[in-house]
DNA sequence: GACAGAATAGTACGGTCGTACTATTCTTGT
DNA sequence: ACAAGAATAGTACGACCGTACTATTCTGTC
């Protein structure tokens, strides 16, 4: 069997943990509650994973490939160069905008709440923002050298600038829920990339 | 006596609630860490407040003069206009560059920590932080009818996009321990703010 | 300087947390 | 079909949580 029961499981449980933890944050989530959740008991959810900790990197981690699923992967059939910029921010955009996870982007929710605690799950979402961030800094520069963005800016300052709005959008539309920080954030988006034709 | 004792303790007690809200949140923030920090009794600070979320609530309270003393006022002495709507960002961005909180800006940490949890304390997060955002519109609008930005573009939007500069700034920040982005969001303001003068 | 009331401390309680440890039920390969 | 082991449940424990209630100490007023 490819996937034996305890993995599927085990997966289901982290489906609820991330979802949960986008609403209520990853440590707030206690292991009686994902129990309840799940229909589990405390002890038999507990026994997939041996501590919290394991238990908060492994929803890091499948936070982590669904965000992979849902904005890199689709934007890899985009042509390189400004199609592509494009195509990430637009999934970045409509990966908060559908909700994919209930309290939005998970990254911007655990980010701010493990700034300041170190350790691996720390680490971990530090790395994958990293690597986001450095992924579309890299699609820039494809665009740059493609001809299609002006050569002279900083690939990592426009980076800086598209990810800031695609954050906000998702920032405000859980304080406010007014979609039009989507379209406001998309807009911006497309005006600085059209500033920035050579 | 203009300021009575207890009245002193509870502003020096708010102070350390505020500045540990914001690196473990507001309410993992239990009320026997804070004792412990402030060197008082469990029941002594209790007695201050008379619940936890009261405790919370003057907590945001205390934050919320804080930021409009370390940014609006000092802000209100430019003249109106493009040179108000600069010093506000710059304001913004200093105040979570020289970790007035330690960790970073106390609304911006909360935001995503309340997000998903209705109550008092939620709503008065969001009305602060949508007060500062329609005071940044507003600023905006000032600088058009002076004549100094393009009256065609929306206020609302270009507010957006400042103040996204600024967010990004201060949670990449948190998360890197860069400096350099303070510089990014600081010049992505100013050319942004160049790029709309008539 | 004593008295009233504010400020602070002490103690206790029920609830939930993470996590051992043990017991039971279910899956799966033969 | 049955043994072996994986998966799940049951129970217990110490720690800390928010909060009541009571006791003590301190402050400011006459």
């Amino acid at each position: 069997m490819l996937e034996t029961k305890g993995q599927r499981t085990r997966n289901s449980i982290l489906e609820a943990a991330a979802a949960v933890a986008t609403e209520e944050g990853l440590d707030p989530l206690s292991i009686g509650r994902l129990a309840e959740a799940t229909g589990m008991s405390k002890s038999g959810l507990f026994a997939h994973f041996g501590s919290k900790e394991e238990l908060q990197l492994a929803t890091v981690e499948y936070a982590a490939a669904l965000f992979v699923a849902e904005v890199i992967d689709p934007a890899r059939t985009a042509p390189k160069g400004l199609a592509r910029i494009w195509s990430l921010c637009d999934h970045m955009i409509g990966y908060a905008e559908r909700q994919v996870f209930p309290g939005g982007c998970f990254f911007a929710a655990t980010s701010f709440e493990f700034n300041n605690r170190p350790g691996p799950v720390r680490d971990r979402i530090e790395e994958m923002i990293r690597s986001w961030l450095s992924y579309l800094e890299h699609a820039v520069e494809q665009a740059q050298e493609a001809g299609e963005l002006d050569p002279n800016a900083s690939a990592r300052e426009i980076a800086f600038q598209l990810d800031a709005f695609a954050q906000a959008s998702n920032a405000q539309y859980q304080l406010f829920r007014d979609p039009q920080v989507f379209d406001d954030a998309r807009r911006a988006i497309q005006e600085r990339l059209e500033s920035l034709r050579p």
